[in-house]
RNA sequence: GGGAGAUUAGCUCAGUCGGUUUAGAGCACCUGCCUUACAAGCAGGGGGUCAAUGGUUCGAAUCCGUUAUCUCCCACCA
């Protein structure tokens, strides 16, 4: 086959996918092998790829495709999450554009749209993966509110609630405007405000609903709300406010009479000291106003909008009422100042809206038992996280869990199978049916029409934390006749979880409870945290920011392998990634550089009746060592999630030892053939590499394994076993090390005296040169022969050196200035005198040779001993240049 | 305000149990090469008082204290 002379990504990629996906090399099924999996963290239906998803789904096909290929039953679930708040707010941004407002369609109506725009946009971003390479079970894909998925939730919301672990309760919560539902409190962000802080005189009242002259000041951000003000509050130690003590104020503008009231919270010396109680409107007010059995006024409605018990500024927008307000506090004198105030404000992560604290009847699930046991999990090792640090991060969320309000006031999810009988008593079951019976129980003559389920659905993440579960048997463990799955047995728990740190506590704890929960085993064992992709300078990838690339557009630019080497060179787990695309060219450049090392190889002549070069056997010797200690280091670095760590090892075995030495050293002169034993060898450690290669870029592997020899039909490098670890020789390889830097050194020399490199020159060795690597070193180094002595003797000029302690002395007669080697030699002589010194005060410390360990002391003998024996070197190459002056 | 983590070369990061001559890597940089696999390359090279400071120790990038700077998480002061 006929090798181009660049690389085409695209065509290869597009070629082998098909492939893969032709032959379902992708599929599993469960069988006697160890199983390996993981499921996708589902990204939104209607969600493009952006280099987040990159960055994870690299790290989980690498994942999958090294299991695969140590002979596990690799499975790699695929999914997609319904993604409440997000997708609705989508398709109410569609039908507005359509000219159709949420409120003017009914649920079934919005529903339909809904679906439609799932349909059109879901999956993309599925399909987008396969040209990343991702090697999932497309077979098995899965989508949150598919059915069996949503009877999934639905059942678990019945077990919870039966469990007596679900309740109604009516919290505060934040509330969205925008998106008109509650946000629960990791969904909000805050973030420092510019605002204003008004300062508002509220009358003393004589006692019938009338103002005195007196008043108080009461510094407030939202005067918007007074209108719900049950109390004013003040600290039950500040003297500034004992006179006022059982007094009543009247609240400005609607003259209502509040009362004065004390309790701890109100710091003395913030504000004016004094505090307006809104329960309605403010958490902390709102336990206040528990405390003090207040009257809960709620003047805001689902919009964000004034409602009539406000009395004024009705219907108004809440900051248009703000402005408003001020203006008429103003003009009726109540306004003492207006100060600048900047103050953290919570915003919705979906909407931006600025959250309105409410409150409103909600369901929670209590996280009472769920949350210590989850906590244990990883406490006690069960499940590991990478890197370690996110443990504390989850310890301290644990041990504050507050039960999950589970809730959600929007229309595209699962529904909430509560149901209501017209005199307030709820039934809760997974069907209306059943809803029914149930409720014609406690009310024999109920018709079908008077029993109403609760308008709500459920939060996305209460049917995310089911994923690992739900994914292999949607009826879930815990239901009532539930069967044993095949699947569910086999699969289960999955093995390792890839995901970005800030959905630990949305999902991953969750995922743990859940587990815990219906499994009574954890969902997965280890859980390897991402970092967040940022630009090059450090910011998050946003599109108003314009930095964030098109991953699909990188694809079809560099390949899917340059992307995802690049993605992976700078992440260790945990770390962002600061992108940058020049990762990326490397990739590429990796790629080129092992196609052209094959193609190089694959246009050799074999010559079977050719000797096998000294230096050839040497090259193969090494490297088969070298591979197998590479081969052990990345398993390790594997072992220990430090993925970039291994990916660095192969690249470096592949680039520097592979190409750059061993191949430069058994290349045959232009036009001459190759022996056998050598291609044989060569080509063979090129399959080695290329399987180590594969799980990171899986295309060029597949291309070139198939391209090593004939395969047979529907062979693939994906089930090819990864190369294992032999013995190998330490001592050897570091033999093998001496004479590449002999090498090295010889060029330098070259370079430096301006001498070409083609240039024959000798070489003399003392004792202790590895004499085996001899024929590298006179292939690589130009050098005719290198000569073992016991004396250089009367060498004339050249240039000698040191390699550990070995001495060599390169001889240049007439090639170069003897005073220039003079001085270099006593410059070195020199070093090595103050670093003995120093080797030898420590060694005459008794302290030290009385407290090290022997190991250390003997290290630190031998440091001096080889000091002394490369000093007396020197000194005597010294002698010799002196001699040839 | 509470908590966690970080600070090592121009950049991004390794550095395991405190000890192996001069603290490593990739990229970037500098010099010389278009040498029949590869200029997306080859060969050679330079670059770090390990944030500061005090301590523990025979010995500290590594352990402890203090300070500075940064990042993240939690809670948010009307």
């Amino acid at each position: 086959m006929d090798l181009s002379a660049k690389y085409n990504a695209s065509e290869v990629e597009d070629k082998w996918y098909a492939y893969w996906l032709e032959n379902k090399f992708f599929h599993s099924e469960p069988d006697g092998r160890e199983p390996y999996t993981i499921v996708i963290p589902p990204p939104n239906v209607t969600g493009i790829l952006h280099m987040g998803h990159v960055l994870n789904n690299t790290l989980n096909d690498v994942l999958i495709r090294k299991a695969r290929m140590d002979g596990k039953n690799a499975c790699w679930v695929p999914g997609t999450d319904h993604a409440s708040i997000a997708t609705e707010s989508k398709v109410v941004a569609k039908l507005k554009g359509m000219g159709i407002s949420k409120e003017d369609i009914t649920r079934e109506e919005f529903l339909k749209y809904a679906w439609e725009w799932k349909e059109e946009h879901g999956g993309i971003i599925l399909k987008q993966l396969r040209k990343l390479g991702a090697s999932c079970d497309w077979d098995r894909t899965r989508f949150t509110m598919e059915p069996a998925l949503s009877e999934a939730v639905i059942n678990t919301f019945v077990y919870f609630y039966k469990k007596g672990w679900i309740y109604r309760g009516v919290r505060m919560v934040n509330w969205d405007p925008e998106g008109h539902t509650a946000v629960s409190d990791d969904e909000v962000i805050h973030k420092d405000t510019q605002s204003h802080f008004y300062h508002m005189r509220y009358f003393i009242s004589d006692g019938h609903g009338n103002p005195t002259d007196k008043y108080i000041v009461i510094a407030t951000t939202r005067p918007e709300t007074i209108m719900a003000d049950s109390a004013i509050c003040v600290n039950p130690n500040d003297e500034r406010h004992f006179w006022m003590k059982g007094k009543k104020v009247l609240i400005p503008l609607i003259n209502k009479e509040i009362p004065i009231i004390e309790d701890d919270y109100v710091e003395m010396d913030f504000g004016t000291g004094c505090l307006k109680v809104t329960p309605a409107h403010d958490a902390h007010d709102y336990e206040i106003g528990m405390r003090h059995n207040l009257p809960i006024i709620d003047i805001i409605d689902d919009h964000g909008r004034l409602n009539e018990q406000a009395q004024i500024l009705v219907g108004e927008e809440r900051f248009e009422a703000r402005k408003k307000i001020v203006k008429m506090l103003e003009e009726a004198g109540n306004i003492e100042k207006i100060e600048d105030y900047t103050s953290p404000v919570g915003y919705s992560e979906r909407t931006n809206a600025v959250i309105e604290p409410r409150l409103s009847a909600q369901w929670f699930l209590k996280m009472g038992e769920l949350a210590p046991r989850a906590l244990a999990s990883v406490e006690d090792g069960i499940i590991k996280f990478i890197p370690d640090k996110y443990r504390n991060t989850y310890r301290h969320w644990m041990e504050n869990a507050r039960d999950w309000c589970i809730s959600r006031q929007l229309w595209w999810g699962q529904r909430i199978p509560a149901y209501y009988l017209p005199d307030g008593q709820i039934v809760v079951e997974n069907s209306f049916e059943k809803a029914f019976k149930a409720a014609q129980a406690l009310c024999p003559d109920i018709k079908p029409e008077d029993l109403k389920q609760d308008e709500d659905v459920l939060d996305t993440w209460f049917s995310s934390w089911l994923w690992p579960i739900s994914v292999f048997d949607p009826d879930m463990p815990g239901n009532p006749g539930h069967k044993p799955n095949a699947d569910l047995a086999y699969y289960y728990p999955t093995n390792d979880l890839v995901t970005a740190p800030d959905i630990i506590f949305f999902w991953v704890a969750r995922m743990i409870m859940a587990g815990n929960e219906f499994m009574d085993d954890v969902p997965f064992h280890n859980v390897y945290f991402t970092g967040i992709v940022r630009d090059k300078i450090g910011r998050k990838m946003s599109k108003t920011l314009g930095n964030s690339p098109d991953p699909l557009e990188l694809i079809s630019k560099y390949g899917a392998d340059a992307v995802r080497l690049g993605m992976l060179l700078c992440s260790s787990a945990g770390n962002d990634i600061l992108y940058d695309e020049a990762m990326i060219e490397q990739g590429r450049n990796f790629c080129a550089k092992i196609w052209n090392s094959f193609r190089l190889v694959k246009g050799w002549n074999v010559d079977p009746d050719v000797a096998t070069p000294a230096a050839s056997v040497v090259a193969a010797k090494w490297f088969e060592n070298k591979l197998s200690q590479t081969i052990e280091v990345v398993e390790d670095h594997y072992s220990k999630f430090r993925i970039s760590d291994a990916l660095m090892t192969i690249y470096k075995l592949f680039w520097d030892d592979y190409c750059s030495w061993y191949l430069e050293i058994v290349k045959p002169a232009f036009g001459a053939a190759v022996d056998k034993a050598t291609y044989d060898a060569t080509l063979g450690f090129f399959e080695a590499l290329v399987k180590m290669i594969h799980p990171i870029m899986p295309f060029i592997t597949e291309e070139l394994w198939q391209n090593i020899e004939e395969r047979p039909a529907g062979a693939t490098i994906m089930f090819a076993p990864t190369p294992k670890a032999g013995a190998y020789d330490e001592a050897f390889i570091r033999e093998f090390e001496t004479a590449r830097e002999t090498v090295v050194n010889v060029r330098s020399i070259r370079k430096q005296k301006n001498i070409s490199p083609k240039e024959p020159l000798a070489l003399k060795v003392k004792g202790g040169f590895p004499m085996e690597t001899a024929p590298v070193v006179e292939k690589l180094a130009s050098i005719t022969s290198v000569e073992l002595t016991d004396d250089f003797g009367d060498t004339g000029a050249g240039v000698p050196f040191i390699i550990g302690t070995v001495e060599l002395f390169l001889p240049l007669t007439g090639l170069v200035n003897v005073e220039e080697e003079i001085a270099k030699v006593e410059s070195d002589l020199k070093y090595q005198r103050i670093f003995l010194e120093g080797v030898r005060r420590k060694l005459s410390n008794e302290s030290f040779v009385a407290h090290a360990p022997e190991k250390i002391v003997a290290v630190e003998r031998k440091k001096e001993a080889d000091a002394l024996s490369r000093i007396e070197s020197l000194e005597s190459q010294l002698n010799s240049l002196r001699n040839n002056k």
